[in-house]
DNA sequence: TAACTTACCTACCAAGTGGTAAGTTGTCAA
DNA sequence: TTGACAACTTACCACTTGGTAGGTAAGTTA
């Protein structure tokens, strides 16, 4: 299979599975949207779960490509977060499939993985780890604090993202424009507030 | 029907539903999980929508119970809004299906709402909003920004709480036991550090 | 030219889906 | 004793699901 056709496959896949999750949208669905039948996307990635498999693969490598950059780009580990989680901020503005893909499968993946059984987002995951974990004044937290900080900083980002389409059916679209206007400015106020001062209290 | 009956088949139906999704469960699988047949389930609720959206209501009743519940309890804004994010957050420590089912029903509602067409979870949002709006030094702090405000905290909770068993899956439960205990902590830094001062820069 | 591969197709299957129709059973009031 | 009603049941329906089997047409290579 050429290597733009198989991206094409897996963009649709991909955008299918993150707007209606895996059990929702079916193979012959996906195959629709692309003008082919479903057996020609079996013939392509054998079964609907290694398709799956190859859209997952391709999001978590995307997604270590981005840290790399930043982390190439800046020595400062604090400058280096602060600008992934910013960049992370104004990408889910505008475009919300793959933080809705990655919410997906945090939700069905201990499903899943009985019969999948590989963890794709382990890498990304344990690269922003090793990233926090770096930071001044956080050599002393645990472990277990930093990788808590972190997905509190994700989570921030992401609910919101994954939100949208349900705050825009709520409460309509003037007033999700405005929202989603604030959203940054309050989102480096919170990372700033949390990145400034190391742990003072617990851990 | 009994109401313990009713809450039975709620309490079952809600498991599941956070789980595996709407459209990851069947009736016949709620039904088996209860030890009736699904017309049995059918009977007493007419659809699978129905079904769903009872326990949605449900959810949601509690949410604002809980909700009224320190605001009852607490008079200053600051306060409310603090204690009912940490005790969300120890709830959420310990019991995932509610959050679970929320983050399924944000991602999937644009979808199902072109059938079901009910907002379950306005009221509690709302509420909540109004909950922000009302700290003092916000006053001055547009809708929007308060809106993303309390949605970056919401989703600082809610991730980590729907990441739990997929995080267990990728890094062993004994890490994920030092994670979780570290939470909290974490967690009160940062809502501390950003209800500490009304916004500056943005806004 | 012959052998093989790639990219698709139609036809089919067993299993499962939500839902309807029409009973059956047990309880309880008149 | 009768009748009404709730709480089920079995039987069934049309439809969708992921996946298999087997084929065709168009290249590509030896």
């Amino acid at each position: 299979m050429a290597a733009d056709t198989r991206e094409q496959l897996l963009d649709t896949a991909e955008a299918l599975f993150a707007e209606r999750g895996f059990y929702g949208v079916s193979i012959a669905a996906i195959a629709d949207e692309l003008g082919l039948t479903k057996q020609a996307l079996l013939h392509h990635f054998g079964s609907k779960e290694k398709l799956y498999g190859a859209v997952l693969q391709r999001v978590s490598e995307d997604f270590e490509r981005k840290l790399s950059m930043v982390s190439e780009a800046e020595s400062d580990p604090l400058k280096q977060l602060r600008a992934y989680l910013y960049a992370l901020a104004t990408d889910v503005r505008d475009e919300q499939i793959r933080p809705q893909l990655l919410m997906r499968e945090l939700l069905d993946n201990k499903r899943r993985a009985e019969e999948a059984g590989t963890w794709y987002l382990k890498p990304y995951l344990e690269r922003l780890t090793d990233m926090v974990r770096c930071l001044p004044g956080r050599d002393t937290t645990s472990e277990g604090a930093a990788f808590a900080l972190v997905y509190q900083l994700l989570g921030a980002v992401t609910y919101f993202a994954v939100s949208q389409p349900t705050l825009t059916g709520i409460f309509g679209s003037a007033r999700m424009t405005e929202i989603r206007d604030a959203f940054p400015g309050q989102l480096s106020n919170l990372i700033d507030a949390v990145l400034a001062e190391p742990t003072h209290s617990a851990d």
